[in-house]
DNA sequence: CAAGGTAGTCAACCAAGTTGTCCAACCATA
DNA sequence: TATGGTTGGACAACTTGGTTGACTACCTTG
């Protein structure tokens, strides 16, 4: 049997394709990973550009650089942050708000299908074990999403 | 819950780190992940530098990249192709296969501290999913290795 | 044996990061 | 309250690790 890393690589790589493959479908411009991850994170707190690089797991600059994107298309806005003149808080569009909730029920649909393919329970298995090993390993600060490839 | 793939990057993301900063602290030089998949792959079969590159998911000229490089250092070497004189079998020096070994100690360490952490049963049902998950989605022919960022 | 496909290489280019530098604003403290 | 260290954001130069395209030599098949 592969290495866990592998097989992890693997099925993230599997569930990309597909992802991006039925978005391209159904027409919506599929934006890169970073992109939507930036929208679930935005979406349950308020934060800056620093924050966002962070979550990533990349350079405030490489942040900086997804968020003008996310700007220039539409999905975000930048707004004053209150009590911190130089800071700015980086806040979903209606558009954002759209394109996620579009891509969630895409990505529970996928989910859904995992669970047929393998077992709902064995599913479940595996998305508690992950998040048990990565409180283990890292307590409450999680690591960066950006694989290091 | 977060969803599956996030899941999946941040314990990708989490497990390399922890391989790399072992490798550091015992002072073998850290190559990068294409080159130990690279390794693996040659443990188990003859293969040429395009085939290479279908199984880490690039183009045959980034493979050539990465296969250059192992020779430089000494990890493989090229041999001629006993019927196709275009092609070249890439095969592992012992320098290489040691190093896959010694990998491959460091690995199951983790691998164990993981089983500890979650539990050996979870860990098996976490493996024995996704490897049906590809399965079910790609059939014989793996998906690439590279996660699209 | 002609026609199309394939392995490998060279070269130009590109995307997405990085490091380094700077400024204005913040914050702790003595 | 002056001051020295830190932080958010921006700009620029650079690096990395890929891509596409073109070409040759060789293979394969009708």
């Amino acid at each position: 049997m592969e290495p866990v890393p592998m097989l992890l690589a693997m099925t993230y790589r599997a569930m990309g394709d597909q992802f991006h493959d039925r978005l391209r479908q159904i027409g919506l411009e599929p934006l890169r990973p970073a992109h939507g991850y930036v929208f679930r994170f935005l979406k349950a707190r308020r934060a800056t550009t620093v924050d966002i690089g962070q979550h990533l797991g990349v350079t405030k600059q490489a942040a900086a650089k997804i968020v003008n994107e996310l700007d220039e298309w539409g999905y975000v806005l930048r707004e004053p942050h209150p009590t911190d003149k130089r800071a700015q808080y980086v806040t979903l569009t209606t558009k954002g708000r759209d394109y996620l909730k579009f891509a969630d029920n895409l990505w529970s649909d996928l989910e859904q299908e995992m669970a047929e393919a393998i077992g709902e329970d064995t599913l479940a298995t595996i998305k508690t074990g992950l998040a048990a090993y990565l409180q283990h390993v890292h307590g409450e600060d999680q690591p960066g999403l950006r694989p290091v490839w």
